[in-house]
DNA sequence: ATAATAAAAGACAAAATTGTCCTCTATTAT
DNA sequence: ATAATAGAGGACAATTTTGTCTTTTATTAT
């Protein structure tokens, strides 16, 4: 569904988002033992993030990353394009570059409707909303 | 969301359903004609549907690939489960390998209902149902 | 018998994705 | 000034996926 790449970007902006609601700034350091992801990976994938203006960092001692009130407002969606494209979202099920209403494929219309779903999901959902969840052990973001 | 080899599956699946439906058997070079996909690559993904019975096939002159009348009523999901596993089915969408009902990851619930949709729509869909859009014209299997 | 075809297996190549490492620069708190 | 940290870029390796090619065998219609 999404790449490595996009999953371990969600998760770290959501270790991220808690973390600032908190007030620290976070390290790479820190954000790989929290999600446990490859360290250089994603420090790569971070600076990707931040260019796109999805999360914040400081240089120097005390420095990391961080996001303000709006960043935490961004939805998953912004995430899942700033690192996969649309291809989650505009491509063919089947893998047929010319497949549109004119020309659909078999599953076509069966296919957008579970990605429309998945799109609104994506959408609706803040990186902010899991903060409490995460805070009271209820869900959690490191892969073993 | 599939890979290219599913992809090319599915499409291989619903080509031959098609001629079958009309009688006829095709070969793996009229197969790639008609779903224009890569040659080589296409025979081993057939070889590996008719090894777990998904379609059939015969030797010798004019023989070629072919699908029974029950064959033609296989659902997607057998498919898609033959070539790409059971990984779409279930997978953590944040790739997270102990996620589960006890320990959800942020996504889990929202992300399950998706893929419970996705699941429905390919265990309800026969290869043969398309058969009858595709002699109208309706709808096709070729990229380009 | 011959020719046509799928089956099988393996080698290989190309491309994409994932992951690691190194160097240098810029910034900032102390 | 110094040290700590992110930013940037590039090189590279490992892995997975995709795709190509060759050879051999088995089967079957004619």
């Amino acid at each position: 569904m999404f790449s490595k790449a996009c999953e371990y970007a969600i998760r770290a902006m959501m270790f991220v988002s808690q973390k600032s609601k908190a007030g620290e700034r976070v390290g790479i350091k820190a954000i790989v033992n929290g999600i446990d992801s490859p360290e250089y990976f994603m420090a790569k994938i971070l600076q990707e993030l931040s260019r796109k203006g999805l999360l914040q960092s400081t240089k120097g001692p005390n420095g990391g990353f961080f996001m303000d009130e709006a960043a935490r407002k961004v939805t998953l969606d912004k995430i899942v394009s700033a690192i996969d494209g649309d291809k989650v979202f505009v491509g063919c099920g089947l893998g047929l570059k010319a497949c549109n209403e004119k020309k659909p494929c078999p599953i076509h219309d069966e296919f957008k409707l579970i990605r429309t779903k998945l799109k609104n999901m994506l959408e609706t959902t803040q990186i902010g909303e899991f903060t409490e969840n995460l805070e009271k052990g209820l869900s959690y973001l490191r892969r073993n």
